[in-house]
DNA sequence: GTTTGCCGTAAGCCATCGCTTACTATAGGC
DNA sequence: GCCTATAGTAAGCGATGGCTTACGGCAAAC
């Protein structure tokens, strides 16, 4: 299972979401997302390092660069536990409503 | 479109997201809710009030209780937004990756 | 009307977060 | 060796977030 707490604080953040959007598009350096934003490049370097860690991002050496790309497949996996941990909900919420429509008398607290 | 920023900040906390686990298994009281952790009932009010504006759950009056219940459907859009804006570049890495794991022979990193 | 129970709001405290400006580390050109 | 380019790290700052206690607002019971 992944961490879901690591992925989503790291998704919550809207800059992360756009730079997760461009090395979704084709990998680039840390330089080159930079050039994207108006804060300064270590601010890029941390929110990367924040991707990384959460397992969004992959991080490739390239002589003094480092190259990242999104890594396929987190967000379904992402997709997977949000729809399991509410899926189950609503299965019980549906199996209950069906109890109760055949025993009317039953007294709910 | 869901508020994808609101959303995600929303179940970026973990007692969000236990809150949210509580009130889709069946719809609670904010008294009720309050009974399943150890903080104070005000934080968990609060905690009602982010996950209530990201909609992702309901707010019901019934005397001086309030009933709240999570909204069906929310996950879903939320999992639309985050397939969606990962766009066809990443969708062609996915592929890459799987057809890389078929062919061993392409040893890289 | 007063009291009791349920619950949101206000104000303040402390931790975390995102950002900045240094500084350090590594790779390569000269 | 020296210098430049790339990029992560450290320290500190202001803003935000989650928690607490205190309070105010309603609804029902008496």
């Amino acid at each position: 299972m992944i961490d879901a707490d690591a992925t989503l604080k790291a998704l919550a953040e809207p800059r992360r979401r756009e730079i997760l959007r461009l090395v979704g598009e084709r990998e680039l350096s840390a330089g080159q997302v930079a050039t994207h934003f108006d804060v300064s490049r270590p601010a890029i370097s941390q929110h990367l390092g924040v991707l990384r860690q959460a397992g969004l991002i992959s991080e490739r050496r390239e002589g003094a660069r480092r190259i990242y790309a999104a890594i396929p497949g987190r967000i379904e996996e992402l997709n997977e536990y949000l729809t399991g941990f509410w899926g189950e909900g609503l299965a019980a919420l549906k199996v209950a409503a069906e109890a109760e429509q055949r025993r009317p008398s039953h007294s709910a607290d």
